[in-house]
DNA sequence: ATTTAGTTGACTAAAACGTTCGGGTATAGG
DNA sequence: CCTATACCCGAACGTTTTAGTCAACTAAAT
């Protein structure tokens, strides 16, 4: 899993979609006149958003973006997984001769890796990432919406340090 | 916390002086040797691993590179925070005008994410890295190292999946 | 029909990665 | 002193990835 600024702007992207989504399809235009990120780099990433199934498209006048699954089901980590190239931190791709034709050394350091940073961001909702927005941006949601919950916005839940 | 292929490089460097450093300084054309790694590419690494206090250099023949620390104190971000750009995985620099003048929306996400991730790497030494690795490369140490530890090799401590 | 808006592909500039090269400087050994 | 060793430094290079642009296309609503 590799962690790049790609990644952060289509979780920025799809965070947008999902808080103005409650009524019809979000329009990247939209998004890239909020959230300032281009609109031609937007439609790229949702091209790949779309074929890993995260988002659902609607074309023509009052066409769109949609969430393809609830806020709940989808994780930071398929976000980013459908944007970033999958990298393969092991360089050897899962093989096992990277050096000469031993294992490399940081093999099992790596997956090792990977899994973990996979498990937080697997555990981490558009969902959860919505809720904590929405009093800090009130503000910006002076439209259409309803206001946000009683006991709102936990922390994003870091799984306890080490 | 960037996540590249450059800290690998870096983290598999220092795994070999830790693992060849019991009497001596290693040299970065041993290490380019054993590790497939271009000596110049070790050198731009070591440089920084060197300003940032991970390792001492011994100059002339018979010179090389010391770990500066106990292995057990140096841990897996230590070394890529030494080698990789800070990458500020907020783009606003830890201020809070990324978007217009408010805070972007993912900022709160991205720090907790990086201090995870830090977190995680934190708690990987040096030291655990290299009893890992003794077992399964017995055969290319065979040359002057004491035998691996009884209860050896646990694996790298993932912290459960969630 | 026209307008809206997604879809696709090619193309670009800038940055990062990994490497190579060419020169330095300090030091141990003869 | 001389020389080989090995760290030190910076410039240049080719490649890949980012990030953004542009143009042509398709589907649908009015």
């Amino acid at each position: 899993m590799r962690l790049t600024t790609k990644g952060r702007f289509a979780v920025t992207a799809m965070i947008d979609v999902a808080m103005h989504g409650s009524h019809g399809p979000v329009t990247l235009a939209a998004v890239s006149g909020r959230q300032r990120i281009s609109l031609s780099y937007l439609e790229q990433l949702f091209g790949k958003l779309r074929r890993s199934g995260l988002v659902d498209s609607v074309r023509g006048p009052g066409g769109g973006y949609n969430l393809a699954k609830p806020q709940a089901q989808v994780s930071v980590a398929d976000i980013i997984q459908a944007v970033d190239e999958p990298i393969d931190a092991t360089q050897c791709g899962g093989k096992e001769n990277c050096l000469d034709d031993r294992r490399c050394m940081t093999h099992d350091l790596w997956m090792s890796l990977n899994d973990h940073i996979f498990s937080f961001l697997s555990a981490v909702t558009l969902a959860e990432l919505v809720k904590q927005q929405q009093p800090a941006d009130v503000a910006v949601l002076r439209d259409h919406r309803q206001p946000p919950a009683a006991g709102a916005a936990p922390k994003v839940p870091v799984t306890e340090p080490v």
